[in-house]
DNA sequence: AATGAATGAGCCTTCATTCAT
DNA sequence: CATGAATGAAGGCTCATTCAT
């Protein structure tokens, strides 16, 4: 039986749907072409139509994930209180990992393995993020409300703070306790552990 | 032409030796059986008289790598300066990860995914590592070094600021910068960035 | 050069064809899924699509010689001649094992030592021609045709009557004297070889 | 440590006393060298030293095995009760047949599979147990105890009766009941099974 | 003669991709 | 655009055999 022939956005669309989830439950290399026209209901040459290879659909649904966690985040006006608004921050990212659950977890483990040849907009993606949490710290520490002090490799320690306990929760198989965390990282973020 | 004969240690540790380095530069799934002897110059069946399979070989390099980056981490004598010791363990640490370059992202990407049947130690690596922060934590506590509030994720976090600057020199192909990574984290660990 | 699309049925069928010249040439162990798709003009990928393995379609191969050996035999009418007809059985049953020829080795020697985890159905296939014959002799019995006495050893003895000249005429490279070996067995079971 | 040098026949027959049970285990494809040699408690390239190949051993196995069964049957002693004297050696061969159990299928299903190039001297083998069987045929004949008619295809029939429940009993993994076959074989040459 | 590490051809199987319909 | 049969390179693994010691 023959699936209607869709708009190419729709049909696009949803085979990123299919391909995000089994990327998802398999990881890259175990999920094959199979499983994603299984999950999507369509025909292995439809796949074709659409997308010139598995690295390429794998690249749309990072390109969509991006777009998703990276949206979560607010800019911090700086009238209001501030620490606040990290911390919000911070729980809103955490949800969205927790809720994205093993979807993220390409992001985050599988992407760079398979970007050779840099097709894929990894290390773009990621330039992206440190640049701005390294503007995010440059911005507070001229407001005062970051501490002095050099502000690239901060920022990549905070981006890790940020993804580890997801990898590690999935890793264990146990559920992401987002507020625990994001309360966690706001904690460090404030005073560090060593005490004075 | 044919290998000369070594005893079973020596062959097998000169394969572990050449899959580190075939798995680091290419990650699990892309390096291939072929790869590895070719690296090794010893012919197929070799590799299968010392190794059941792949995943039997890539769970000999990651047993090693454990164990060489664990060993870096000395114990803290409390009666010396504590925050010093800290961060020279952060030191050797950086330098370790940044010594093994590649090799290093086997342990912080791969593995997971390959890890059917829970044959791969991976996560019972981190479930040690983490109880070995955990407990660093706890007992700083009790000294009074470390501030008081849970351990858990903290220790998680903890991870994340030591893998993270690791993974991201590797995916913008920069050299790390160890000592500055190692400043930089236990800055964060000393005081954090926000200012009060 | 690509091999034309055919349903899938037919492609099957055509796959078990080459399947079954192969095998009687060669045997299970020594015919490769190589032998076979080059027997059936198809690619290597072509195979896999329509048969899970080796193992597969060898039972599909057995499957298909069972029913055409198991249908030349014809069900006994009492009203008519008997002994003719049980001749006649025999007749039809010689002149379908010659003319299969190497094919019907398959169902004689191979098989066993394939069969493990019992996936071909060898033993059900030996049961049920036993459960026939052995019907017939106990049928004959009450009829008065069959001589009164156990029934299972000969049962068996009967089928190796009738596969035994058919394994030494090919052992002997010698082409098999269908008719004759029918009359020998007919003779054998009329009355034996002994006289009295 | 290293096996005592014995003199070569001895370990030649070590190694195919070995080589028989394995063989008689797994059929000759799945068996190995490996299981051959482990059996034997030798080293790999002792077995080498002895046998040119598998094939060879094997050929090794298949002979004695011949002569053992081949032995057990006793030239009639036409002063005697030729009946009796046929129906003992039936049980004498049903016997042999039985205690060997696995080893006979050797013989029986495997030999044939592997004779490619006729190295193993199977035809040869059969082609002598044959025209022993077919003289006792004649020889019967001229003495009149036998009925008078062709004797090669009966000569072939009754190695089928012989064999095929040794088959059909591994095959359905149940024992075999050695003397009741013998009695069944027995019923068959003197009256056959049709009644008149 | 015994040893066992080394060999490599060859096997079965997978799967991303192509293309005729 | 949709379809799905066909493709074939590539991969992991086995095992009979060799040979230096």
């Amino acid at each position: 039986m023959r699936a209607p022939s869709l708009d190419p956005d729709s049909r696009r669309a949803s085979l990123v749907r299919a391909a995000r989830e089994v990327f998802a439950e398999k990881g890259y290399h175990p999920a094959s072409v199979g499983d994603i026209i299984e999950a999507a209901g369509v025909a292995r040459g439809t796949f074709y139509n659409h997308f010139e290879s598995k690295r390429e659909i794998f690249a749309a649904v990072l390109a969509e994930l991006m777009l998703e966690v990276g949206g979560v985040v607010q800019p911090i006006d700086v009238r209001q209180d501030i620490h606040e608004q990290v911390r919000a921050n911070l729980h809103r990212l955490a949800a969205a990992m927790a809720s994205q659950g093993a979807a993220v977890r390409i992001l985050f483990t599988e992407a760079e393995g398979i970007d050779k040849d840099g097709e894929i907009a990894l290390a773009a993606f990621y330039a992206h993020v440190l640049a701005r949490v390294e503007k995010a710290l440059s911005d507070g520490q001229r407001l005062g409300v970051v501490r002095p002090g050099e502000v690239r490799q901060s920022a990549r320690c905070l981006l890790g703070m940020l993804k580890e306990p997801v990898m590690l929760a999935r890793l264990a198989r146990e559920p992401l306790d987002a507020p625990a965390m994001a309360e966690a990282i706001y904690g460090l973020l404030r005073g560090g552990v060593l005490s004075v």
